[in-house]
RNA sequence: GCGAGAGUGGCGGAACUGGUAGACGCGCUGGAUUUAGGAUCCAGUGAUGGAGACAUCGUGGGGGUUCGAAUCCCCCCUCUCGCACCA
C-alpha cells in the first residue's frame, strides 16, 4: 500500500515540527485583512504540568480559532503564562526552591505539552507575568489608575489569611474561608492598604451585561456579585440629642412597622450614644464581635446576638420612640452600618426581635387572594377587617425582654416607650413576611397596595427632608496589596516629608529583588521590607530619605490586562500599540471557565473602562464574546489530587494521540456543561480515525484490500469495478451528497454553538455513509478533511496532503453547501391514531396532505387502527406525521 | 435561605419552534474473517409479554393543557454550581 497506516504519534510530530518551521499558527499582525483574535485565559505554570482541565478549555477555544481560521481569518491565537502570584509562591516554599529557578522549568514543560496538543499557538507573541518587561507595565498601569484617582490608600477592615500570610480581595473569600485554604477562616484586620476604586464602575459594569455576548451564567454571576439594590436612606432622630442615625432600607413601605433599631457594633456613633449604664455591657459586645471570625460571624444559622445601647430614636412615621440596639448581624460596610428593624418584614429582624421580646407589628397584608400559604396563620382572618380587629398588644411581649436573657437592660431601655399605644401586633406571624400586600397599621397608607406605598412614602419623607432614595451595591473596592514576595512592587514611595510619592513613570520597572529568603513568615516583617536594598530609597519629590512601599500587587492585576499586551508583546516602548490594539482589539473569542467570574472578569471589565475613560483605548468592553466551558469530571467525581483521579494528558497522547484526547475531551458532553471523562471511551474517537485514514488509504491509494472492503463482499453489494472494494473516485450519489451537504451545513452550526460532541457525531455519521459509498468525487473528499480539521488538526493536515493537495489545509476555505442537497427527496412520514404511532409511510417531499393520507390509510398496521372507526379530525404536520383522531 | 442550571437505556449523552424518544459513542450479544486476537468488518441491543407479526409501558414523582408533551403550566423530590445576616 502506498499510504501508511494512521501513526498518530509519527503524524503529530511531522505537523507539529512543520508548522514551526512554516510559521504557520503566527499571523501577519499588522498585514491581516480579516482579524481574529481568539483567547484562552492563560495558566498558571505548576509544577505537575498542564492539567487535563487546561487541555479541555484549551481545546474548546482552539476549535474556534481554527475553524475562523479555515473560514478565511488570520487568526491570532496567543499564549502566556500567569507565573506571579501566591500560587507560584507557595510552591516554591513547599519545596524549598526560589520561584525564579522553578518557573523556568515549569513553563518549559507546559510550552512542551501545549505543542504537544497541537494547538494553533503564536507563540512568538508569548508574555510571563514575571518578566520586568510585562510587570514594568503593570505597575505603569497602578501609576495611571492613581493618577486619575482609582487608586487609593485606606485603613480598613481586610481580609486577613494567617495561611497566606496576607491581605486577600473580597472575591478571594469563600464562606469565610481563603479560596486557597479551605480549612483556614479569614480574619479581618485593620490595616492600611491600596484599593481601587472598581465602585465607581458598577453601575457601568452593571448596564454593559445587557449587551455584551456572553454565556448567560457568567453574566449572573456577574450581576449577583455587584447586588445592585434601590432603596432610601432614611434619618431617625434620636431622643434627646439634635443629631440623627441615618440607615439604609430597601423597603420604606414598612416604616411604620419599624419598632427598634440596630446599629453595627463599629459603628463610630456606638460608644457615644451607649447610656451609662449599658455602657460596659456595649463595650464588652462590641470587642467580642471584632474577636469574632467572619466565618462564624457570617452564619446566618447562628443565633442572633445584641445587647441595647440604652438609648432611644424616633419613628419618623409614628412619632414614636424605639429602642436601639447593637447587633453583629449589621455590617458596617454595607449601606450605612445601621438598620430601620420591622421584624414582622424581615426574617433576620424576625429572628432577633422574637429572641430578645421585641414587639413585632404588621404592616403589609398578604393581597386578599393570595395563596393561604403565604406565611401568616391568620392571612383568612385577618381579612374582615383591619385597623382594631387585631388588637393584640405588643406590651407583654415587649415586658419579657427586659428578664429574659443575657443582658442586663439597666435603666431606659424599655421598648416601645411604655406600652401606652394601642397599636395591634400580629403576634400570630410565625416568620417575617416580605412580600407584597396591602397597607395596615400604617396611617395615612392603610389600604394602600405595599409597592405603591413604597414610592408614595419614600416621597414623603423627602418632601420633608428625613430620607433620600438611594442604589447601593454589594461590591466593594479591590484591595490590591499582598504582604507578599513574588508579585509586581507596588511603585510607591513613602516619604516623611512628602508623603506618598508615585516612582516616575521613567524609572518603571521597580525591579523585585532576588532574594534568598522570601519567605512571608520569617520573623522581621514583609520579605520586602527586611530587604534594605530594597526598602530604602529616596525620594523623587524632595530627594531625602524614604521608603518603598513593600507590599506587592494582587496577581489578578497581573491577569486583567494580558489580552491586550499579547499582539504588543515585543514592544519595548509602550504597553501597547495604538495601531495593533484598533486591529485586534476586543478580543473576538474569550473561553474559560466560569470560576473567574467574579474575579479575573470582573476586574479586566473595570480596567477596561478605566482605560478608556483615560483615553488609552477606545472600547470599554474587553471580550466580544465569551464562553465559559463546564468543568470535567472523573467518573463522576471531581478531579484531584486527593482523589487520586487526575487525568494526566501525556499518558494520554502517548497511548491514542494528541487528535484523538482533542477530541475525545469535546465529545464527552456540550462544551458549556463539561463532561465525565472515563477512559472506557476513549477507543471510540480512536477507532473513528483509524476508520477516517484508512478510507482516504483505500480510495487514494488505489489499492483494494484493506478490511473494510474484505468485509464488504460478504453482504453487501460489491461495487463491482475489478478488485476495488473500497469506493473509487468517481461521482457522488445522490443520497451520500445529502448526507455530506447536511453534515456541512450542522458541523458549521455546530461549532458556532459550541455543540462539539453534536458536530462529531454528524462526522461519524457521514464516514459510515462515505464509506459504504461505491464513489467518491474530490468535493467531499476535501470537504470531510476540512470539516475534522477544527477537532483534529494533524489528521487533517495528513490527509489533506494524502489528497496531494498544497499548502495548508486551513487555508483550504470552509467547504459551501448546497441549500437544496440538504433535503431528502423522499422522507418517512409517522402515521399516529389518536397519538399514538401505527406505522410509517414514504412519500415525496413536501406531499400534499391527501396524498399522504391516502398512503397511510393503505398501510396495514394504521387500516386496523381506523377499522369500525369514524375520522373526526386529521392533523397533517408536512414532512413530519399526519394524526387521525377517531370515534368508535 | 436566595439565584442559576440539570434529572432521558447498563454508561456518557442526542432530540429544531410541542410532532416517529434514545442520534453518536462506550459496553454487551450474535455472526464474518482470522493460527489467534483485547485487531477489523457486519448485524442486533429501553423494559415487559409473545414463537411471531404485534401489544402495553417508558424521559425524577404527582396533576394539568393539547389531536399529540422529554419539551408548555402547577405542586413535590433529588443533584450540581454560584451567592449567602448586603437590610
Amino acid at each position: 500500500m502506498p499510504f501508511e497506516p494512521y501513526d498518530p504519534a509519527r503524524i503529530e510530530a511531522k505537523w507539529q515540527a512543520r508548522w514551526a518551521a512554516e510559521r504557520t499558527n503566527e499571523p501577519d499582525l499588522v498585514r491581516a485583512e480579516h482579524p481574529f483574535y481568539c483567547l484562552m485565559m492563560f495558566p498558571y505554570p505548576s509544577a505537575e504540568g498542564l492539567h487535563v482541565g487546561n487541555v479541555y478549555a484549551f481545546t474548546g477555544a482552539d476549535i474556534q480559532g481554527r475553524y475562523q481560521r479555515v473560514r478565511g481569518h488570520q487568526v491570532f491565537e496567543p499564549m502566556g503564562f500567569d507565573a506571579f502570584g501566591i500560587h507560584s509562591e507557595n510552591f516554591a516554599m513547599r519545596i524549598n526552591t526560589h520561584p525564579m529557578k522553578l518557573i523556568p522549568r515549569n513553563v518549559d514543560n507546559f510550552r512542551r505539552q501545549l505543542r504537544m496538543m497541537g494547538l494553533m499557538l503564536d507563540w512568538s507573541h508569548e508574555v510571563l507575568t514575571p518578566d520586568p518587561d510585562y510587570y514594568k507595565w503593570t505597575q505603569w498601569i497602578f501609576l495611571q489608575l492613581h493618577k486619575h484617582g482609582l487608586a487609593y490608600r485606606k485603613k480598613a477592615p481586610v481580609n486577613w489569611c494567617p495561611g497566606c500570610h496576607t491581605v486577600i480581595s473580597n472575591e478571594q473569600v469563600i464562606g469565610g474561608m481563603c479560596e486557597r485554604h479551605p480549612g483556614t477562616a479569614v480574619e479581618k484586620k485593620n490595616l492600611e492598604q491600596w484599593f481601587f476604586r472598581i465602585t465607581a464602575y458598577a453601575q457601568r459594569l452593571l448596564d454593559n451585561l445587557d449587551w455584551i455576548d456572553w454565556s448567560e451564567v457568567t453574566k449572573t454571576a456577574q450581576r449577583n456579585w455587584i447586588g445592585r439594590s434601590e432603596g432610601a436612606e432614611v434619618d431617625f432622630k434620636l431622643e434627646g440629642r439634635d443629631d440623627t442615625l441615618r440607615v439604609y432600607t430597601t423597603r420604606p413601605d414598612t416604616l411604620y412597622g419599624a419598632t427598634y433599631m440596630v446599629m453595627a457594633p463599629e459603628h463610630p456613633l456606638v460608644a457615644e450614644l451607649a447610656s451609662p449604664a449599658q455602657r460596659e455591657a456595649v463595650r464588652a459586645y462590641c470587642e467580642a464581635a471584632c474577636r469574632l471570625k467572619d466565618a462564624d460571624r457570617v452564619d446566618a444559622a447562628r443565633e442572633k446576638t445584641g445587647v441595647p445601647l440604652g438609648a432611644n430614636a424616633i419613628n419618623p412615621a409614628t412619632g414614636r420612640p424605639i429602642p436601639i440596639w447593637i447587633s453583629d448581624y449589621v455590617l458596617i460596610e454595607y449601606g450605612t452600618g445601621a438598620i430601620m428593624a420591622v421584624p414582622a418584614h424581615d426574617q433576620r429582624d424576625f429572628e432577633f426581635a422574637s429572641r430578645f421580646g421585641l414587639p413585632i407589628i404588621q404592616v403589609i397584608r398578604p393581597d386578599d387572594g393570595v395563596a393561604a400559604g403565604a406565611n401568616t396563620r391568620e392571612a383568612a382572618g385577618d381579612g374582615t377587617d383591619d385597623a382594631a380587629g387585631a388588637g393584640t398588644n405588643a406590651a407583654a411581649g415587649a415586658s419579657s425582654a427586659a428578664g429574659g436573657d443575657s443582658f442586663s437592660p439597666g435603666d431606659g431601655a424599655s421598648p416601645q416607650g411604655g406600652g401606652s399605644t394601642s397599636v395591634a401586633a400580629t403576634t400570630s406571624l410565625t416568620e417575617a413576611y416580605v412580600g407584597e400586600g396591602r397597607m395596615i397599621h400604617s396611617g395615612p397608607y392603610d389600604g394602600m397596595p405595599s409597592l405603591e406605598c413604597l414610592k408614595e412614602i419614600t416621597r414623603d419623607l423627602e418632601a420633608r427632608g428625613l430620607a433620600k432614595g438611594t442604589v447601593q451595591y454589594r461590591l466593594r473596592d479591590w484591595c490590591i496589596s499582598r504582604q507578599r514576595y513574588w508579585g509586581p512592587p507596588i511603585p510607591m514611595i513613602h516619604c516623611a516629608k512628602c508623603g506618598v510619592v508615585p516612582v516616575p513613570e521613567e524609572q518603571l520597572p521597580v525591579r523585585l529583588p532576588e532574594i534568598e529568603d522570601f519567605r512571608p513568615d520569617t520573623p522581621g516583617g514583609k520579605p520586602l521590607q527586611r530587604h534594605k536594598p530594597f526598602h530604602e530609597t529616596t525620594c523623587p519629590a524632595c530627594g531625602g530619605p524614604a521608603h518603598r512601599d513593600t507590599d506587592v500587587s494582587d496577581n489578578f492585576l497581573d491577569s486583567a490586562w494580558y489580552f491586550l499586551r499579547y499582539p504588543s508583546a515585543r514592544d519595548a516602548a509602550r504597553p501597547w500599540d495604538p495601531a495593533l490594539t484598533r486591529k485586534w482589539l476586543p478580543v473576538d473569542m474569550y473561553v474559560g471557565g466560569n470560576e473567574h467570574a467574579v474575579l479575573h472578569l470582573m476586574y479586566t471589565r473595570f480596567l477596561c473602562m478605566a482605560f478608556k475613560d483615560m483615553g488609552l483605548i477606545d472600547f470599554e468592553e474587553p471580550f466580544r464574546k465569551f464562553r465559559a466551558h463546564g468543568l470535567l469530571i472523573k467518573e463522576g467525581a471531581k478531579m484531584s489530587k486527593t482523589h487520586g483521579n487526575v487525568v494526566n494528558p501525556d499518558d494520554h497522547v502517548a497511548r491514542y494521540g494528541a487528535d484523538t484526547l482533542r477530541m475525545y475531551l469535546v465529545f464527552l458532553g456540550p462544551y458549556s456543561e463539561g463532561g465525565d471523562f472515563r477512559d472506557s471511551g476513549i477507543v471510540g474517537i480512536r477507532r473513528f480515525l483509524d476508520r477516517i485514514h484508512r478510507l482516504y488509504a483505500d480510495v487514494l491509494g488505489g489499492a483494494p484490500g484493506g478490511s473494510a472492503a474484505e468485509a464488504r463482499d460478504g453482504g453487501a453489494v460489491p461495487p463491482g469495478d475489478g478488485d476495488g472494494r473500497a469506493p473509487r473516485r468517481g461521482p457522488l450519489e445522490k443520497p451520500t451528497a445529502i448526507k455530506l451537504h447536511q453534515t456541512i451545513k450542522k458541523v458549521g452550526e455546530d461549532i458556532e454553538s459550541f455543540s462539539y460532541n453534536t458536530a462529531i457525531a454528524a462526522l461519524m455519521e457521514l464516514l459510515t455513509e462515505m464509506r459504504s459509498a461505491p464513489a467518491l468525487d474530490d468535493f467531499s473528499l476535501e470537504a470531510f478533511v476540512k470539516l475534522l480539521a477544527p477537532f483534529a488538526p494533524h489528521e487533517a493536515e495528513e490527509l489533506w496532503e494524502m489528497l496531494g493537495r498544497g499548502g495548508c489545509v486551513f487555508d483550504g476555505g470552509w467547504p459551501a453547501y448546497d441549500p437544496a442537497l440538504t433535503l431528502l427527496d423522499e422522507v418517512e412520514i409517522a402515521v399516529q391514531v389518536l397519538g399514538k404511532l401505527r406505522g410509517t409511510v414514504r412519500v415525496a417531499r413536501d406531499a400534499a396532505q391527501d396524498a399522504v393520507r391516502a398512503a397511510a390509510v393503505a398501510d396495514e398496521g394504521v387500516a386496523r387502527h381506523l377499522e369500525e372507526k369514524t375520522i373526526v379530525k386529521v392533523i397533517y404536520v408536512p414532512n413530519r406525521l399526519v394524526n387521525f383522531v377517531v370515534r368508535p
